[in-house]
DNA sequence: CTGAAAGCGCTTACAG
DNA sequence: CTGAAAGCGCTTACAG
């Protein structure tokens, strides 16, 4: 009792014409007198003709439809970076298919594979490492893609691959400033995964700024977070315990920081009072009150939104073939966790 | 300078067979001699085959792809549920169209046309309405699909849908008991979409809870909340400025509870000893130290992952004919925000 | 403007 | 076990 797929070929029998008449009739294109094409969509429509957009895209090799990688939907970067995707591809009539990593370097491999055997028209990615073993083969195939969040930081790929990123350098450089203004001077990091160039630049701005202070970070107050809330807990509760602990600390997302907040409470510490604690990324949990999280803000959403829409001019070929480089600024959201609001800047 | 696909054909030219004997070799077919078959296989490995799963899912009537269609991926509560799902995908080698709708019918209509043309081979939706239009059409088409989180209401529908639910008449009748246990009388209820089954059931055992010691809810305490942050908001400012105003406010979710509360913080209110707050979902960040938010706890991850493995049995055809009907059960969670730890029961 | 043929990359079914 | 044919539902290109 399946009822089968009512095809092309159906319609064209009922309309009495050929079947690629059909099609051509469907999609808007000459080769059918106007009078056939209305009588022919009105026949689609009474017996509710689904086309079948697999067939459909053998034949063209275009699916209208993008893969997108990313590490952890519940870390809420992650999400609104999604919600900018979904929001571009929504309206150049693109569907995505959602692939998550979990920071896997195998799982990433895996789905990379997958969307392209699946026939997506291109990559959207997120979560590509400093040396990424698969880029490379991604321009060699020349399969269209874009990074976001992080790119490949190996020389040889440097003019070859399209990205849209966040200025993470000045997150960490704004970061520190405002710590270091605030009067810190023993100021503890918790990076990103290190081997991400996210993590990696903010890591080299938090530095640079304390560079031009000449002033160095103490070794034992940087701790690899790698964006883990788990690793960013267990970082702090060593922290805090050093013989010389930390006035302040630096996380570098909120997701971590939020973690470190939670573990300073647990310890009953106060913050600002006793620990200043500053974030990046401006995830909205951060800003409710109670929470108050000092951060960066990061336009998330606007790096997926415009990912997709570079992705896909270089899929449909409107543009010449050029590769875009785009960085989004970021700005200090000054809140409660650091104390500025209370002592103002020192310095 | 495109390079060119590789298809069986390619492989088979190269082993010297035909191509359907690449295809039984690649698919672990019998057809084939061993020693072809490995033959086969390692050139395939060597010249880089993909397969195209679009041909594939064209012959074989299957994509090995599920639609999942949600409301909003920035409410945590469908983050987990995605992630549950994608759990379940991920085990069983299907892929995943994410479609989100935020609220709308039209967008339903419009994925859920879109997948099937895609060639989904099910869909897990979780946004329909009590009275939804769309849901008979599925049926009749005998396309197979699965309802999570919210199911339609229509008495016709009864024994013909598939469903993975929360036991949501609990959710209130729980969350009722405890306020009231606690001593309140004068509780208002800011409700999801009263036009979706969740919501109703919510209310229902809300409403269930206060029937059974002869309470009712005063009318002007109960306001519609349609799960979205702003009217909780705007309609806890409104509840907070009623000549008699409630002394508990039961958010029926965790989303719109977190919006209550900052209406009331901003209000200068203090949670729970001016008002008390309890909410529905145990949404991770309500757990952080400083909201402490009280709700009742739901298996969201559990009700993605039961509904996508529903979904395949039913795809494949493993089980008898049968409709699953599934409820998953909800517990109170007591933390901070209803004063519990303070006071103790008063009743 | 119209129709019949060829083909997208696969798998299935059927001769040898 | 092996090979050639047919077909999935479409679109494109080419005769009439």
């Amino acid at each position: 009792m399946e009822s089968k797929k009512i095809t092309i070929k159906d319609i064209a029998r009922i309309a009495k014409v050929s079947h690629p008449a059909v099609s051509m009739a469907l999609n808007n294109r000459p080769g059918v007198g106007e009078k056939k094409r209305q009588e022919i969509i009105k026949i689609a429509k009474q017996v509710g003709y689904h086309p079948n957009l697999v067939a459909k895209a053998l034949v063209c090799n275009r699916s209208y439809t993008l893969g997108l990688i990313i590490n952890n939907i519940s870390d809420q970067f992650y999400t609104d970076l999604v919600k900018g995707v979904e929001k571009a591809a929504d309206e150049i009539g693109y569907n995505i298919i959602l692939c998550t990593t979990n920071e896997s370097l195998n799982s990433q491999k895996k789905y990379l594979d997958i969307l392209q055997s699946r026939g997506v028209d291109g990559i959207i990615i997120s979560t590509v490492l400093a040396r990424d073993p698969h880029i490379s083969l991604l321009i060699k195939e020349q399969f269209p893609f874009v990074c976001i969040n992080r790119v490949p930081l190996n020389r040889s790929l440097n003019n070859k691959v399209d990205y849209v990123i966040l200025d993470n350098y000045s997150s960490g450089y704004k970061g520190m400033k405002h710590l270091w203004k605030l009067g810190h001077d023993r100021i503890a990091i918790i990076t990103g995964s290190l081997n991400a160039s996210n993590a990696i630049d903010s890591l080299e701005g938090a530095k640079g700024f304390l560079l031009e202070q000449r002033l160095k970070i103490d070794p034992i107050l940087l701790r690899e977070g790698n964006y883990s809330r788990r690793e960013a807990y267990n970082a702090t509760k060593q922290l805090i315990k050093l013989k010389k602990p930390p006035t302040a600390i630096f996380a570098h997302d909120d997701n971590m920081a939020l973690s470190v907040r939670e573990a300073l409470l647990d310890s009953d510490l106060k913050i600002p009072e006793d620990i200043a604690l500053i974030g990046i990324d401006n995830i909205e949990m951060g800003g409710l009150t109670g929470i108050d999280l000092t951060t960066i803000s990061q336009e998330k959403n606007e790096m997926g939104y415009i990912g997709a829409k570079v992705l896909v001019k270089k899929i449909e070929k409107k543009a010449p073939i050029m590769v875009e480089k785009i960085v989004l600024g970021v700005d200090l959201i000054i809140r409660m966790t650091c104390g500025y609001s209370r002592y103002g800047y020192k310095r």
